[in-house]
DNA sequence: GACTAAATTTCGGTA
DNA sequence: TACCGAAGTTTAGTC
């Protein structure tokens, strides 16, 4: 439930920041060229580059990720003819996939050191729900008892292996949002387990705070039932665990 | 194969990058917690915030998607005997969710003007691998013809319809890397199609540049027949079409 | 290292 | 607008 990222190899700690019109060309797994315009230019210590605009969402218009290489490339006659004051030629150190920034004009341009981070503390996903749920084992209806969470099969683990009223196994699979894949991958772990005779007959609960239509009718033509979880519900219950806000 | 962007609300389309040591906490679809150092915060023109340290890749430590608000707020005297200088909470417009930054130092802190941008031309995906094997529809086997791109079914797009040697249909997926959920979708659509009279039999073909063992393996156990693609190779039969570097 | 599953996924396209 | 599938997905965990 928590994760830590601070160890890190022993880069110069710095993020440079670029304002400059620009344009910008990528070639690996596909290619794409962004026309020229003022853009934000970062390159992160580890010498990864993004470049971004003024809106969208965290994504990037364009980017490389490490390990990378940042060349500083003099432009040819041409490039300099067309108004190029510089090229940027980041080279991944891999796969070899390339991105060109043919800078026309620095707007902006500083450096600073950020340090090491101590790294993002997570709390509040699938786990807890899963955690709820298997204290609260009774929502999948009454006399279900709780065998184990993260029952593991050969193709890897239930989220939550319970018993129903009669006795009969039950495999739950969580999800925060119930898609297709999740009915799939329930799917694949009722299969595998109704072949085994201690455990069989073994019944599928499609248990999550959303599920999509579709996933729905995959699911009850399965023979899955499905159940929608009420996240603040089950944590209003749950007396061990306040909100931050 | 062509994307644009260049459509934006009347924002003011600027950044303001500011260096700071700080402390961020999200609370939302989950809780998060960044303990104090200096980081990257970038204000983007629609209001979202970004908080980036100086690695990893391209996604941020923690941030607010748009539409959200940020608000200044002045420190309550407990923060301030914690060294806080300025707290910023920054609310999604719909969701509600919160981020609030709890600001020590600034130690840079600029804003800059980048105008409207034109957007990313994509170009290369599975749609030009699509296009490429409908062309080269012999690479499935000899006597394969092709009947159409994107096959409508009730559950959605067939990426290929062809027909074999024998005249029998043949039903393609196709990815760039071929994963488990590939499988299952073909699977779908196979048994789907395989209730129809007027196309049964159908078979099935895997196609993609790079097939994972565990999906082979599904495969094949199902009787889908794998194809493994040279992206390269095809295109550059494609004589229409050439790279940029 | 390879593979699998989750993600505060984001991003496009379509019904 | 909701839903579905792809993504240069990224990231985290397990084997």
């Amino acid at each position: 439930m928590a994760s830590a990222r601070g160890i890190r190899s022993p880069y110069t700690r710095q993020v440079r920041l670029v304002i400059a019109r620009c344009s910008v060309d990528y070639a690996g797994r596909l290619s794409a060229h962004l026309p020229l315009a003022t853009r934000l230019l970062m390159i992160k210590g580890d010498g990864s580059l993004l470049v971004h605009s003024d809106g969208g969402s965290y994504k990037p218009l364009n980017w490389m990720s490490p390990p990378c290489t940042l060349e500083t490339v003099d432009p040819d006659d041409e490039q300099r003819a067309a108004g190029v004051a510089a090229v940027w030629k980041v080279t991944h150190r891999k796969t070899a996939d390339q991105l060109i920034v043919s800078i026309h004009e620095v707007l902006h341009d500083s450096s600073h050191e950020l340090g090491v981070d101590p790294g993002l503390v997570k709390d509040g996903v699938e786990a807890h729900l899963q955690q709820l749920l298997a204290e609260q084992i009774e929502l999948l209806g009454e006399g279900h008892r709780l065998v184990r969470r993260e029952y593991m099969t050969a193709i890897g683990p239930v989220d939550i292996l319970a018993t129903d009223a009669t006795g009969a196994s039950v495999a739950v699979e969580l999800k925060r949002r119930g898609d297709i894949d999740g009915v799939e991958q329930l799917t694949r772990y009722l299969e595998l387990m109704n072949r085994d005779p201690r455990l069989a007959p073994v019944t599928g609960v499609f248990a999550a705070q959303e599920i999509k239509p579709q996933a729905r009718v995959l699911a009850e033509d399965r023979g899955i039932r499905c159940v929608v979880l009420d996240y603040d519900a089950m944590r209003g219950i749950d007396s061990g665990h306040a909100r931050l806000f």
